[in-house]
DNA sequence: CCCTATATGTTAAAGTCTTTAACTATTGTA
DNA sequence: TACAATAGTTAAAGACTTTAACATATAGGG
């Protein structure tokens, strides 16, 4: 029972949210079209917009054609980009990205460190390490002011494994650290900028939803399927990513697609997606047990075609079963392996035969930028927060 | 994109939701808890409490025993049963059952009816045939005055198939008719009395949160499934059921958890759920093709119990990916088959051995009793819209 | 060239809710 | 009996949005 009750003060919030929200996925919207939408009176939109561009947070871009033949013509408003700056951290086994956008989510600059592992030279303390090395980037990103004094407005953190977003936690990831680690708090206390931690690909599922040119036609459900070294998805309804009840929801990778196999290590099943497509186990198959999945992927068409084909299909079957449970307007799957070659397209075909009305598509987020997710992360509660927040 | 903006009214209104709710699911609390609960001030409960009570659908309930030891006692709250009623409206294969309650959810009366196919006498078109059948129902309920007169204050109507539960129509039931059939408006009309439709696995969610004996427990994620003719489920995220982009989620049945069987007459899959455990199928293996589950589960104990436990075995199988994907507080399983006979605890078994974090019960719904869906839909409404509307 | 119709944006006053702050009511304890 | 503690009430104040005019901008017709 979590249904709060409201006032007039998280009213405004809401609405200041919707705004901003709006002009940032129409990216070209007038205050009259914000009304429409919204339903609210062009008097509270023009109230709410002149402040948010006292604030600088928005701009004024123009006049825009008009619609109707004859009347005054609407004034497209934009997100102002230099109002502020939103910094995106990624962090998985093989690295730690940090990321710089500008507010209208531009990416202004990337840095790549070594995965937590092996930060050792920051100290011993996870969150330490994580601390100390986002910093380096973020040195480097925006010179030697702090990050609050450089405008930075909102800090997101993309983690793997399973995350309390709400108190921004890493719950349990035995391949980075052993036991919790607290994030949001250390990172803000640091940095002096308000900051969200979730699942990774939770993160990137709502940068599928905020920062790829196809934004605005933002889906009503969405199902994200990230093929990296393992198998995750997220699910999100009305743009919101479901957490599930344990912050264990999207675990496509251990849905079982085979009556046989290896046995899982991280769910103990026989036949669960990720015991049989994973990079661990194509590594063990091919002999080539460091080699990364787009390469191990390739390598499968290569020598064994017919086992690449069953690789396409049980990845079609968990899809196609996944598709049966959410029924999302559009499944984006995400990473490398389905970048190039013909994985995508065996395993689209292979859905796709079910007639299903849901379009199935490659990710339009690039899979070298894990850190994007931390970015729309960001963003996302900087909007929901209806605004900065003073340094 | 369905961000709308919020006015004064609408804030007011989520907040009497809020309250009424809440004295709904705690079935007795203290103006005080409520605003500690909602994050109101006490003042603001006060009057909406007192205005709620002033239009009869609260009331005071003696002296509550303090928790503390000193200071004035709370007041307990409850809905006032004799507030008004609800028409719950239960449509499937089987049979048309109209169900009638008080405002606080105990029921008054049921009366079962032909299913819709053989309602021939009340006309040609389904929706007239439905409306006839349940005015015949109420008619025997509520007595000769119209239900508005007789003070129902909300219907609502769980039917099989996909329904669009936003305009209130059937969009696609081929076992019940043919093409989409309009609900809502029909029965609104002619009953002169608000109306939702949705879809029955859905509105059975929504009764195990809200008519039960354990309401209040809301758990975060309810997964619900239903065993009948066929093999359905509905998942909730905070209280509300997900219908999927194009009203279609939670078809548990049609997910794949063998790789052998006959091909599905409904979703064309091999080895779905369904088609494996489905009373047609069963029917057909044991020569019973009228049999319901329920004597044919009993049925194939008896007479194979491997193939039972084979069946509780792709139950299982399903169960747990469906839990790996939405990630729930508790499943609830709702049928016949479940309340006798070792079937639940053959499931249940199975899936917990994964050890995941998840409740796993029979649910509290009495299998007969399938119109219960359609009342906890018509009063989760009629809370939403934060009280009655003139008749 | 002016007038009108049409659409967008702005403002001040009014309306709707919640909060604030003080007050009343009830109960146990010193 | 005084008093501390908790629950509930009320009037005035505060925070938003809406209402209802009004101002601004554009096309087209006489």
């Amino acid at each position: 029972m979590k249904a709060r009750g409201w006032n007039a003060p998280d009213l405004r919030k809401r609405n200041r949210a919707g705004i901003l929200n709006l002009v940032h996925s129409t990216r070209n919207i007038a205050r009259n079209d914000l009304a429409l939408e919204l339903g609210l009176t062009r008097a509270s939109v023009t109230i709410l917009v002149n402040e948010l561009i006292d604030e600088g947070l928005l701009e004024e871009a123009g006049t825009q054609i008009a619609e109707g033949r004859v009347g005054r013509r609407k004034i497209a408003l934009r997100i102002r980009p230099e109002a502020g700056r939103i910094i995106g951290v990624g962090i998985d086994q093989e690295r730690v990205q940090v990321l710089l956008t500008d507010l209208a989510g531009s990416v202004l600059g990337v840095r790549d460190l070594p995965p937590p592992a092996t930060l050792a030279r920051y100290g011993d303390e996870p969150a330490e390490r994580i601390v100390h090395a986002v910093a380096e980037a973020t040195g480097e990103l925006l010179g030697p002011a702090s990050p609050c004094k450089a405008g930075v407005l909102w800090m997101g953190v993309g983690v793997t494994g399973r995350v309390d977003a709400e108190h921004g936690i890493s719950v349990r990831e035995p391949r980075l650290w052993n036991g919790p680690v607290s994030l949001a708090d250390p990172l803000a206390l640091h940095f002096g900028v308000p900051t969200s931690v979730d699942n990774n690909v939770r993160a990137l599922a709502l940068a599928e939803l905020l920062l790829t040119e196809a934004r605005g036609s933002e889906p009503a459900g969405l199902l994200f399927v990230k093929y990296g070294p393992g198998v995750g998805a997220s699910w999100t309804v009305g743009g919101v990513p479901w957490a599930g009840a344990h912050n264990r929801s999207g675990e496509l990778g251990h849905t079982v697609v085979a009556a046989e196999g290896p046995v899982c290590p991280y769910c103990g099943r026989v036949g669960c997606l990720e015991s049989l497509v994973s990079a661990r186990t194509l590594g063990i198959r091919l002999a080539r047990p460091r080699s990364k999945i787009e390469e191990l992927c390739h390598a499968l068409l290569e020598i064994a075609p017919e086992e690449f084909a069953q690789l396409a299909s049980w990845f079609a079957l968990a899809l196609g079963n996944a598709i049966e449970l959410y029924d999302p307007t559009t499944v984006a799957l995400y990473g490398a392996p389905f970048r190039s070659g013909p994985l995508f397209d065996e395993i689209a075909d292979r859905v796709e035969s079910n007639e299903r009305p849901c379009e199935i598509k490659r990710s339009n987020l690039d899979p070298e930028l894990p850190a994007l997710g931390g970015a729309a992360l960001a963003l996302e509660r900087f909007f929901l927060a209806g605004g900065p927040k003073p340094c």
